[in-house]
DNA sequence: TGTACATCAGTGAACGCGCGTTCACTGATGTAC
DNA sequence: TGTACATCAGTGAACGCGCGTTCACTGATGTAC
């Protein structure tokens, strides 16, 4: 049963999806191919049609993953063009470290929910993250709106720890809810701290 | 070939030591029993007589991978009782945040290996991983020598860096080498600045 | 101290299972005339 | 516009493989006498 080209484009878009979602939430090595394309609404034999290789899908899948995180940043330029950088950066922090995105990996930052997977992928695994990581620096700044050397090294700073807090608040949820809730109630007051 | 009981507990203390390397190096869905315990000498059948599961061997390989962490936290201590607070805190962030730290993970942090492997790895190990996390929150508070709420709030958010600098310096350095170099250094100069 | 024997740490073949990938096949699509 | 047919996206059975776990077995250990 061959379907209209349309349909197919739809049909790998999906499958991307899907894996970028279903990647985040269990890891590289926690999904098949077979969960992917049943998310997808297909069968696991025409994935091959659409990519090389699962580790080819993965590569697509977490560059897809960096371009949705990407987005949500972007959503806050338009309306907020007149809003003060102090504001952006206010909400931008206090969204990432929510506990709606710790407990929702699968929509979330690709970074935190797959770095250290990304780490043992092979290298072009690791050029799809450096890339990433790279513009979600740019983003960053444009935010900020400084283009210097300093504003650079703040950026890092930054996104190293809300990363990192993520990361910790994440393993550590189940296991001791409140140290969860205090890593991220830490860095939200010293990334973005509240007046009053 | 029954073994002496000091020659078993030696026996199962490297298997543990194999699991805590080889599950940083690797990630807890890379490394399977057989690979653990031919590492530590033995073959995979034995591994059952001292471990419920590979599970429960992940967990006691973690808190084991969280004890060697501190070890050499503690190790500047001795010596550097007589040192100033900042003299320790400089060493202990440039030691965490070099290239040698960053390429082998078998021997480094376990949160910045593992972190989002425990978070996927169901409660008991994530209570594993807290506990973890808040001894080591412990005794950096003991290196900066204070034991207030503010201390806290400093040390979680250094650690925070600290371990989303590492993660992100890891998915980045076979793609992209100065990145993961910039995000390090940048994250010593901020936590921990040079003089001069 | 010496002997008989129960214990049990470790071995390695075997298990059922799910994985990534392949491939013969299906049948709607879309093109050549 | 209608018809014949090549294309190819998607199906699902099958493959070889490595996984975690089990188990009958081995033989040195360590205990009971």
């Amino acid at each position: 049963m061959k379907v209209s080209k349309t349909q197919a484009a739809e049909n790998r878009e999906g499958i991307v999806e899907a894996a970028a979602r279903l990647y985040r939430e269990k890891g590289l090595d926690g999904v098949g191919v077979a969960e992917i394309t049943r998310d997808a609404g297909l069968t696991h034999g025409g994935l091959y049609r659409h990519f090389e290789s699962k580790d080819a899908l993965a590569r697509e899948a977490c560059l897809r993953a960096f371009e949705w995180t990407i987005t949500p940043l972007e959503g806050l330029e338009p309306p907020s063009s007149d809003t003060a950088p102090a504001a952006k950066l206010h909400t931008l922090v206090h969204s990432y470290l929510s506990a709606s995105h710790r407990d929702h990996p699968g929509e979330g930052c690709p970074a935190a929910a797959l770095a250290a997977d990304a780490a043992r992928a092979g290298p072009e695994m690791s050029e799809v993250f450096a890339q990433g990581v790279e513009r979600n620096i740019q983003r960053f700044m444009r935010i900020l709106e400084g283009d210097d050397a300093a504003t650079r090294a703040r950026t890092i700073a930054t996104l190293s720890s809300m990363v990192g807090a993520l990361v910790l608040a994440r393993a550590t949820a189940a296991g001791n809810p409140a140290l969860s809730e205090e890593i991220l109630a830490t860095l939200r007051q010293q990334l973005a701290p509240d007046e009053s």
